[in-house]
DNA sequence: CAATTTAATCAGGGGACCTTATTATATTTT
DNA sequence: AAAATATAATAAGGTCCCCTGATTAAATTG
């Protein structure tokens, strides 16, 4: 078993990482002053956003259920993206119940934009460091997926989709 | 210079930690269900408990300066925190603008509750990983540190005080 | 055709924050 | 001491993230 106080400094380290960098991203946020668009893309309007930048034309349902978010809250993305003129509602002709989200061309550079750059504090550290940060957050990752895997597989499996499609972004 | 697909690498890795992290999380809170007590101590009504349980007895007004928020956000989250009991408003007698905050038993405990345990995930690392998780998230923080100094003072004064606080209790 | 399931909407609420007045209660200044 | 200014807290109203409950419209089933 690892060694307990090893265990608590680590901890340690990593709440006060949390705190940190909560602070630095509203730093970012508030000086950078983008107006209406400090949204992170793993929330509400952007996570809608980078679901539709890899698959549009979902329907309303379609994705709340990848994004385990209730019918409602993706009615009010949905809605707010609209007036934004972020992406577009249309009934479908197929299944009239049916409501199709598109990306507009704002929106799809919206989402790329926000999706993807490397955080700035990872250049202090060395090519050892940063193979050991990925093989540690690599095994992290993988008890946290086993975790959620164990209390609720549907949740998993929205994850794995999620993540797997924004990494692909990532990656290439 | 660090090698670029590294620090990608990394990047993703992290990226992927925030993620799966947050739903863990929301599967904590959600199967937990501890009714009404699914807050972040960092944030909101949290953030003014955890303050609190390390000074007693702040005003408003201080409350609000240490933890970077309006005085009227502030007041909010305390106004909300009378109501559930876990905290008391009182006139201060030496200059009756000001309002004394004080946490009640029951906000204490449920501050120290909040405050500690070593997230699980870390027992999947050996001894060497955790040190080296340590030192790598220690030169992470630091040059988060430097940055939020550098965009705003202030602010990097008050999270060096709440970050020590926090993690005085902690470590002891 | 009647009953049921499904996709969306409406109404309302809680939590995190903020901006723009106002209202008390000091503290200064004249 | 009276007037002017500064300070602590409120009130009112807004935005964003999310949820529960009730209702409507269209589709599927029996």
């Amino acid at each position: 078993m690892p060694n307990l106080m090893k265990q608590r400094n680590a901890a340690g380290k990593l709440i006060e990482f949390g705190m940190v960098r909560h602070t630095a991203d509203e730093i970012a946020h508030r000086t950078h002053a983008d107006k209406g668009d400090h949204q992170s893309p793993f929330q509400g309007q952007g996570k809608i956003l980078l679901a539709l930048s890899q698959a549009d034309g979902l329907s309303q349902k379609e994705l709340a259920t990848r994004l385990n978010l209730t019918a409602q809250s993706t009615a009010e993305f949905v809605n707010k993206l609209v007036k934004k003129r972020l992406v577009t509602k249309e009934k479908s002709t197929a299944d009239r119940r049916k409501t199709i989200i598109r990306l507009t061309d704002l929106g799809r550079r919206t989402a790329t934009k926000e999706s993807a750059k490397v955080p700035e504090f990872l250049n202090v550290l060395s090519d050892e460091e940063l193979d050991q940060l990925t093989a540690i957050l690599t095994k992290i990752n993988a008890s946290l997926y086993d975790e959620i895997n164990t209390a609720n597989p549907t949740w998993f499996k929205n994850l794995q989709g999620s993540v797997a499609d924004h990494l692909r972004d990532w990656f290439l």
